[in-house]
Formats: C-alpha cells, structure tokens, sequence
DNA sequence: CTCCAATCGCAACCGGGGTAGCGTTAGCGT
DNA sequence: ACGCTAACGCTACCCCGGTTGCGATTGGAG
C-alpha cells in the first residue's frame, strides 16, 4: 500500500518539504487559507507535482494526519485516576493553546467536518488516541479505584468531551477549571458504574 | 441595527427567496459547496445583489444561524430527569439523523469551525439552547432529584457533549444507547456534586 | 400622485486555483 | 557505469467564483 517504486532520494526531499510547508501553511493561514499553490511555492516543490502526489487540499490534510496518528503522546501517570484523568484533559486544553500546535490540531478538525478522507483520517487518529488514554482507566481499574465492567474508552470520551464541545461546537473559552471538571464529572460516572 | 431603509415589499421578498435557497443548497451541497453563485441562481435573485447585501458566503450562513437561534425546540418534561436528560440528547442525536435538519446543522458547525462570523453566531445559538434546556435540570432541582448548589448549564452540556464530540471530532457513529449513556453520566456526575 | 433615493439587474471583466501535454532529471536495478 | 522509467519541472491554458460600473426598477414618504 505504502511501497512506492522510489520511496527515497527526491522523492523523499520532496514528501518532507510538502509536509513541512503544509504544517507552517496552517499554523499561518489556517485550513480555510490552505492552498495548494502556496505549499508549492513554500515547499519550492512545483505545483503540478504537489497535485499529481496528493490531488488536493484534502489529501495533503489527510497526509498530516497519518503522521499525526503516529506520534504517542505523554500519558500521565500520577498515581490516582483523578490526577490522570485531569492531566489528559488539561493535556487537551493546552494542546489547543498551544501557539505552533493549535492552529494545526483546529485545522485537523476543521478539514475532517467537510472532507470524507480527512474524517476518516482523523477517526483513525481518535481511535488510536483513546486507545492510548484509556490505559490510565485501565490502570484505576486495577487498583480498584473503579468498578471493573466498564467501557475504558467511553470514559476517555466523556472525559474529553465537554473540551472539544465548548471549543468546536459552542465556541465558548475553555478555563482549566473547566477542564477539570470535566474529567471529574467522568471519574463520577464511571464510579457510579454508568460507563 | 436591523432597520433597513426598506424593510417591505421586493426588498423582503429577495431575502426569504436567498434565505430559502441557501438553506435548500446546505441540504444538498452542505458547506463546503455552498456558493453565492448556486444561491442566487436557484433563488432567481442576481448574484451582485446577493454580494452586496450578504457579502459572501460566511454571511449567508451567519443570516441563516440568527434565525435558527429564535426557534424554540421541544424541552421534554417526563417528570424524571433521567427521562428529561436523555430526551433532550435524544434530541440531539435524532436532529443530525434527519434527512432535512441534519445536513443544515452539520453545515453551521463546519461554518463556525473556520469563520469567526459564524462561529459568534453559532455561540449565540448555544448559549440560547443551553438556557432553554437547563430548565429540566431546575425542575429536578426544584423537585429535589439533585443538589441544589450546581452549574445547571453545564449538566446539559456534559449530557451533550459525547454526541457533538463523535459526530464531528472523533467521527465515531451515534448510536441511541450511547445517547443515553452520555446523559446518564452527565446525570451520575451531578448526584455526586460535581457539576 | 409624484418624486427620489434605496435597491436590484445586467454585462463585462478579473484573478487565481486547478489541468494538460511534454520535455527533463535522477532513483535504482543490473 | 549504464540505461530505463518513475517522478518531477515548466508553460500555457481553462474555468469559475467574485468584482465593478452603470442603468433600470420600485418602495414609500410627502
């Protein structure tokens, strides 16, 4: 799927400096400003070749995102649920706020409401991240802070939810004091034996 | 503000005609093809007179969310705020499954997610659904069904959350049940005082 | 009924994103 | 080292969303 016939050299040269320059592409501009002409020029990569590899604004979005996907990302371990689950939350919240890393991640989630391939794309990156998250629940349930017949995913999800919703549906600020809450209002739940 | 020189007659008859056709073109384009082009066309308005009244497509969408924000929906009132809670996510989940609201709500938020104009408007739109819908959690207050001392906007908006949160962040499908367990875990969350 | 300004329709234009055909470069197997 | 061909660069072109200037229509006050 991914062996291409000449997977290094300039081809390679040329993969990494689209990608750099759609990156600072949307640090800059944003999705809605993303271009295939100006990732051309940023990359020097010419504009037909940029088309020919990755067709579209969308499929240099998904491009993003398949590396995205890849990345691990610092799960806490503080010992007890509550502090875990705070700390991914708030790991959220600053990602956001974050000056390099926001502009890209609202990106990612602007591209993925209206395109199919960035959706799917940003699905597989969800998967993976609740997949990884869900380790500290797992971890609480070993303890015996938690009932052990729930959904460990779900309650990464509810977690998480409220950030995402205040940020991408409600546009209303999201304070660390929310955040909080919001992983508390979670651990609750699971406590009660809901998720 | 609002108080056009010319509130009447052909004036107001181009406005319902453009507001018409770029709901009808949100239904079956969605966002993304969402042109002034299209909206005057099907409209029978001339595309110049659209650019000068509504300025580009983000206003289009923006004029179309200021209405949407004065229609009331149908609070439940089960008697139980399990019954209450869940209704209103129901709600939620059902609006984006039909084959005429779903499209248009889907498109306000991928509107809002990447243009400020409709993103202050769509916030408007939430902070007004929040109110109406936070009343099933006074009512359960009133009755005595919950602590009196919480955040009663926020109880709905972690009833919520989880379903924006899979439909346009995770990408995940929706199902009844995981309606239900969302408002349940809003629910557990406020018996235990944390909201 | 009359007038005038607000509003709309029209045709021509503009600019940039996206495409097509073709020559050039350089991976990589031998 | 050599040659084949995948991959890239270049020019020219098209298309369509968006803009502009001006003349035609019509709401609504008096």
């Amino acid at each position: 799927m991914e062996s291409s016939k000449r997977p290094g050299g300039r081809s390679a040269r040329v993969r990494d400096a689209v990608r750099q320059a759609t990156l600072a592409e949307l640090v800059e501009r944003g999705y809605p400003g993303l271009t295939v002409e100006n990732v051309a020029e940023r990359s020097g990569v010419h504009k037909t070749t940029v088309y020919r590899r990755w067709g579209s604004v969308e499929g240099l979005i998904s491009d993003a995102l398949e590396l995205a996907k890849d990345e691990p990302w610092p799960i806490p371990d503080t010992g007890s649920i509550e502090g875990d689950l705070r700390g991914i939350v708030q790991l959220v919240r600053t990602g956001f706020d974050d000056p390099e890393l926001g502009p890209v991640s609202t990106a990612f989630v602007a591209a993925a409401v209206q395109n199919p391939d960035a959706a799917r794309a940003l699905h597989e990156f969800f998967v993976a991240r609740h997949e990884q998250s869900a380790e500290v629940v797992r971890r609480a349930v070993a303890r015996g802070e938690l009932p052990d017949v729930i959904d460990v995913r779900e309650v990464v999800r509810v977690a998480v939810a409220p950030v995402y919703y205040r940020l991408f549906v409600a546009h209303e600020p999201v304070s660390e004091r929310d955040a909080d809450r919001a992983a508390d209002a979670a651990l609750a739940a699971a406590r009660a034996g809901v998720l």
